[in-house]
DNA sequence: TATCCATTGATTGCATCCAATATCAACACA
DNA sequence: TGTGTTGATATTGGATGCAATCAATGGATA
């Protein structure tokens, strides 16, 4: 599982990549409206491809559309997110066993480095992209695609709020994050499934109530 | 949950909507090639909607597009479609669970009566329509629309399947099927979650190394 | 006979143009 | 003053035409 590696020859799927990398990184807030002609000039294109791209990411939830009317960054709700992290809940233990199977020692040596790298870093920016990061490299050994696929899809819509939570609770008293990580890499070294799949689930448990506890996120 | 029930205004989504129930219901093949031209033609439009369509049909995962090439109908390996059974066995639990909260008497008594209809069908088409439309409607109060639309593609992506198995099989010796029904319409009656899950694990669980007793099924 | 290359035909991708629709402001009227 | 209506403007939806790309066929060569 890696993330969106290979930049298309085809200008929709291109440009629908660059608008959900504007969206993830931020720079495209929730409730933004997105011009089809604005974009088509910024990327180069017409509006044909625009209007593609679009569709394709609404039908990824990060946009919505409404006919004859315009695009926007899709607002998801609290009840929404909570929705996606009980559903990351029941899955993502599943992916991380079907990686696992397949997962060579090298590739967990870096999980390790990547877990103890997170604890030293600084900024919330950096914290977040190594936690992707760690989360999909564990992912990444996975045959199961369309699991994976889904997984991807669920991280992408919630990012914007793991970005305002971090944001708003800082990143330094963060050692139970440090912790289940390790855990995730001992288990995964000890090649015990249940292990990881349960360290994984505290884990995700553990985010949602967070952000259960801290609804001003979503104001 | 609700089978696809707007009729959009806009081109693309409709014309999405009649190529998806094309393929659902068997009279596009997996491997069949779809024409943006004669789509097209066909549906009275020109070929921008259909390329849109074939888009969205893409990210369902039913039509595969390869650049400057075409589209086909999505062949689904025997892997990829144990893949999905195993999703929809952690994921459809927690929907019905969802969904149990807000059911009414009535959609069980609604339930129990598709439960015994289907016992009594002779043939297969009904058997597939009856069966689809129990368990959709078991979800039908869940308010977690984006779980609900997951698991609707899901059983949308492995839908051949499901028909080429019943057709192997016949629809004359499904009482492990039935039972598993009652269970459930019971479980729901009794507003037993734990058990309405278990009994919808099992029966997921069935279908799934029912198929992998039948590889021919891919053939 | 098998393999490689070029040419042709078919099909898709995209840009331009026009039509349809929604939004918003100005205005008439109660 | 508030409300409903109407027109102008901005924006999207879709049709047509052209360019780009791929596949397949035929011929030349080893």
């Amino acid at each position: 599982m890696t993330d969106n590696a290979t930049p298309s020859a085809v200008a929709s799927q291109r440009i629908a990549t660059l608008i959900r990398d504007q969206i993830l990184d931020g720079s495209l807030a929730p409730g933004e409206r997105i011009r089809q002609e604005e974009f088509a000039e910024r990327f180069g294109a017409s509006r044909i491809p625009v209007k593609e791209a679009l569709r394709l990411l609404e039908s990824d939830g990060l946009v919505t559309l409404v006919a004859n009317t315009g695009a926007w960054v899709s607002r998801m709700s609290e009840e929404e997110c909570a929705e996606a992290y009980q559903i990351r809940e029941r899955l993502e233990p599943l992916l991380l066993h079907e990686s696992m199977k397949n997962l060579d020692d090298a590739t967990i040596d870096t999980l390790d480095a990547l877990a103890f790298e997170m604890e030293s870093c600084t900024d919330v920016e950096t914290f977040l992209r190594l936690d992707r990061q760690f989360h999909l490299l564990s992912y990444s050994a996975a045959r199961t695609a369309s699991l994976a696929e889904i997984i991807q899809r669920l991280w992408n819509s919630t990012q914007h709020y793991r970005r305002a939570y971090t944001l708003l609770v800082g990143i330094e008293h963060n050692q139970i994050t440090h912790n289940h990580h390790h855990l995730i890499v001992d288990a995964l070294r000890r090649r015990d499934a249940d292990d990881a799949e349960s360290a994984l689930v505290s884990h995700i448990r553990r985010t949602r109530s967070e952000l259960a506890r801290h609804p001003e996120v979503f104001g």
